[in-house]
DNA sequence: TCATAGCCTTTTTTT
DNA sequence: AAGGCTATGA
């Protein structure tokens, strides 16, 4: 155990205080991560069994990191640990007690899109309107409940909650909770919050249950619980209650899940429930330099809902934080993409050492383009996820439902996928047939001529029933991989795909192949227990972005471009925050919502945290935003950083003031920067040759349409400022819109509207 | 049952 | 800018 002579006093303790309640305050950069591992592999050295250590961490991808961790301590022994998600550690302990519950063992997980389109569903059979009740804010009021676990019975019988919606203009919410919950239930489904607050509901209910699990977990700890909710909580409070040995590891600073139904309450209140609480507070950041520490302790002194806790450092001064200006949201790009490289050359940095953290996805798009554009490697993490694409999705379906038939979501994705001649008014028979009999609508499907009766759309269902009973037994006989191959290919979703000969449809096609390859690594893994279907769902439904395509690159010197939140526990040596502008960081939900931003200032504060040599932070005075342009206000949070460690010395903002010419998408163009004080700045752009428009007051633009509608011809190649070259296949002339088809290099067709695409002329 | 023109909405972060 | 939804006609 000599690790131990390595750690400061606090992380000492905080590693060998292994009995009783303990509460870990881990200041950014404090060395959590590295008490955590020690912390179990110093339990294992004592004698505690790894099976007997519980251990819940934020994501998979921190599990994993920390089991490769300890086994470097304690050997394969590792392995044995309970070690993940809050989700996927209880979904595996449901699947073994759904039967007690009411559910089987092969239920559905739900994810986000399966809850929204059953609550479409749902809305539609109570006729209520769905502008009214956006999907996404009832799913939200849903989640929000589940999380405080708050039953729909609770939620029904309770006036506040009734009137809370009312007031929402929504007084139907308890109703479609109710109906939400029924058929989850019929479809022996559970969506994400469902897997705790079931875990609950077992635990109350099944004291045998709870008691085989509290004895089972000797030592429970839990990773990142500032963003633990109620729920997540009083599970492992029930599973700690006998032998007291929790431990909790967070940092209230860095508390920026409130949206996901996280409570800062958790850890604030922690010690009222563990009177004998022992609390360790590590504050010495190892991390960043002395600038940043400071920066980041002012930017969060500003919220009043906070542990005390002082973050030091005995790093070096470093460099100031430097704020770049831009005009446009391309010139962020360029300016940052600019920097980067200077960076880079300077310090023989690697482009590993570099990440991009902006604050909403879509904002990736202007950095891609400039760093393409200068060969600087890059990967841009979330975004839409190899498991959210529609090919992956179905096929996934085909598995659930064959898996588990009670599943509606999946069943009505696949009815009709690939066609095979069955319309949405032989569906609602179905669904009519199965309410009335009370039967779910696999019943009603696979003994269609007893419930249906005669009609044409018989015998499709009939085929259909008999290819699903099919596949139900090349499940039981054969393995994931060959099943999940012979279903793919008996389904017709294969040839579906094989006629498509485009690049996209290639694309496709890879995908598939890789679930395929990725359920045969799954089956062939030594050291998995589990092999079945079930399995592989189940771990794929929890699946996040963040934990996807690790290691598969051949070359892993890349600059990482993604959102702060999935920054959190990173590190890179230079930071570039973007996008510091009103509305957008701050976020406009927030400022409109809520009057106080305490969770977006701690969200600023975990940026700032993740850099440990150079921090830079830049806004543009005006972007795109939902399709057009708009000029934005500098963040109120550039305001907040003490100005005495702020450098703008890099910005090549100045440079732009006053008029100068500089091309965009191949085209001169003017730019005129009146008055670039933060809060007034106006800049206009237009293309040189249009003389009028230079006379012409007008809305600026920092990008125009090169060429007129009506010089497009069927045929034609032509450039797209976001999809490259691309040549016409066909231009609809009808009604007011004209649109053309149009297949571009490597993307595939797009249809555009010409009143609105930038096309340029190439040929 | 299916394809499509045209209209309408989107508008944060994620297990 | 792009995807979803609906009415319409084949």
């Amino acid at each position: 155990m000599d690790y131990l002579d390595a750690l400061n006093e606090p992380q000492r303790e905080a590693v060998t205080y292994t009995e009783g309640p303990l509460m870990i305050i881990a200041g950014a950069g404090s060395g959590k991560t590295r008490v955590l591992t020690y912390r179990i592999a110093y339990l294992m050295q004592l004698g505690v069994e790894p099976f007997n250590i519980l251990a819940l961490t934020f994501t998979n991808k921190a599990a994993r990191e920390m089991r490769q961790r300890i086994e470097k301590v304690v050997g394969n022994e590792a392995r044995n640990l309970w070690m993940g998600t809050f989700h996927s550690v209880f979904s595996k302990i449901l699947r073994i007690e759904a039967e007690k519950l009411g559910y089987t063992s092969n239920f559905t997980i739900y994810d986000t899109d399966d809850s929204k389109s059953l609550i479409k569903q749902i809305l539609k059979e109570l006729n209520l309107d769905d502008k009214v009740y956006k999907p996404s804010v009832v799913l939200n009021r849903i989640s929000g409940a589940k999380n405080r676990l708050i039953s729909w019975q609770a939620y029904i019988n309770n006036p506040i909650f009734y009137a809370e919606d009312a007031a929402e203009m929504k007084p139907e919410v308890g109703k479609i909770y109710k109906t939400y919950c029924e058929r989850c239930f019929q479809a022996n489904a559970m969506d994400f919050d469902d897997l705790l607050f079931n875990t609950n509901v077992l635990f109350r209910n099944h004291i045998d249950v709870l008691n085989k699990y509290q004895h089972k977990f000797r030592y429970v700890l839990i990773d990142e619980f500032q963003d633990t909710n109620l729920s997540q909580y009083l599970i492992t409070k029930k599973l700690a209650a006998v032998n007291q040995n929790i431990c909790v590891v967070g940092d209230d600073a860095q508390s920026i899940y409130a949206f996901r139904g996280a409570d800062i309450q958790n850890i604030l209140n922690f010690a009222k429930d563990y009177p004998d609480l022992r609390t360790v507070k590590l504050e010495q950041n190892y991390r960043s330099t002395k600038t940043i520490v400071h920066v980041a302790n002012k930017v969060i002194e500003n919220n009043k809902d906070q542990l005390r806790k002082l973050v030091w450092t005995n790093n070096e001064q470093g460099a100031l934080i430097v704020i770049i200006k831009a005009a446009t949201d391309n010139d962020e790009g360029q300016q940052v993409a600019y920097s980067l490289f200077e960076e880079k050359m300077q310090n023989h940095y690697h482009y590993r050492d570099f990440a991009i953290l902006y604050r909403t996805n879509y904002q990736s798009r202007a950095f891609e383009e400039a760093l393409r554009k200068k060969n600087i490697k890059y990967k841009v993490y979330g975004g839409l996820s190899f498991y959210q694409r529609k090919e992956i999705k179905d096929i996934l379906a085909y598995l659930r439902f064959v898996i588990n038939p009670k599943d509606e979501e999946a069943f009505r994705r696949i009815i009709n996928f690939p066609k095979r001649g069955i319309g949405e008014t032989t569906v609602q028979k179905v669904v009519v047939a199965a309410h009335e009999n009370n039967l779910s609508l696999w019943e009603v499907v696979s003994q269609a001529s007893k419930y249906l009766g005669k009609g044409r759309s018989i015998s499709p269902i009939e085929d259909f029933a008999l290819m699903i009973k099919e596949f139900q037994v090349v499940v039981e006989k054969k393995d994931a991989y060959e099943a999940a191959f012979h279903i793919a290919k008996g389904s017709g979703l294969l040839e579906e795909l094989s006629e498509d000969e485009t690049v996209e449809g290639r694309a496709r096609r890879e995908n598939v192949q890789e679930l395929l390859n990725a359920i045969k690594e799954f089956v062939d893994n030594p050291e998995r227990e589990d092999k079945s279907l079930i399995a592989f769902l189940q771990e794929v439904a929890l699946i996040t972005t963040a934990d996807e395509n690790e290691g598969k690159d051949d070359d892993d010197d890349y600059v990482s471009l993604m959102t702060i939140h999935s920054a959190k526990g990173l590190e890179f040596k230079v930071v570039y925050i973007v996008g510091l502008e009103e509305d957008l960081f701050p976020s406009q939900m927030m400022l409109s919502s809520r009057a106080d931003l305490e969770e977006e200032r701690r969200l600023f504060y975990v940026a700032i945290t993740r850099a440990e040599k150079k921090l830079f932070i830049s806004y543009a005075l005006q972007r795109y935003r939902f399709g057009n342009l708009r000029m934005c206000e500098p963040s109120r949070f550039i305001d907040e950083i003490d100005s005495q460690y702020i450098t703008t010395e890099n910005s090549r903002f100045s440079t732009l003031q006053g008029e100068k010419t500089f091309t965009s998408f191949g085209k001169p163009l003017v730019r005129e920067v009146k008055d670039f004080s933060p809060n007034k700045a106006s800049i206009k752009t237009y293309p040189i040759q249009n003389q009028r428009s230079m006379q012409k007051e007008h809305t600026p633009s920092s990008h125009f349409t090169a060429s007129n509608p009506a010089q497009l011809r069927e045929g034609m190649k032509v450039e797209h400022q976001k999809f490259g070259f691309g040549r016409i296949l066909k231009i609809d002339n009808q009604g007011t819109d004209k649109r053309a088809t149009i297949l571009f290099e490597g993307v595939g067709e797009k249809t555009l509207l010409l009143s609105f695409a930038k096309l340029m002329i190439v040929e």
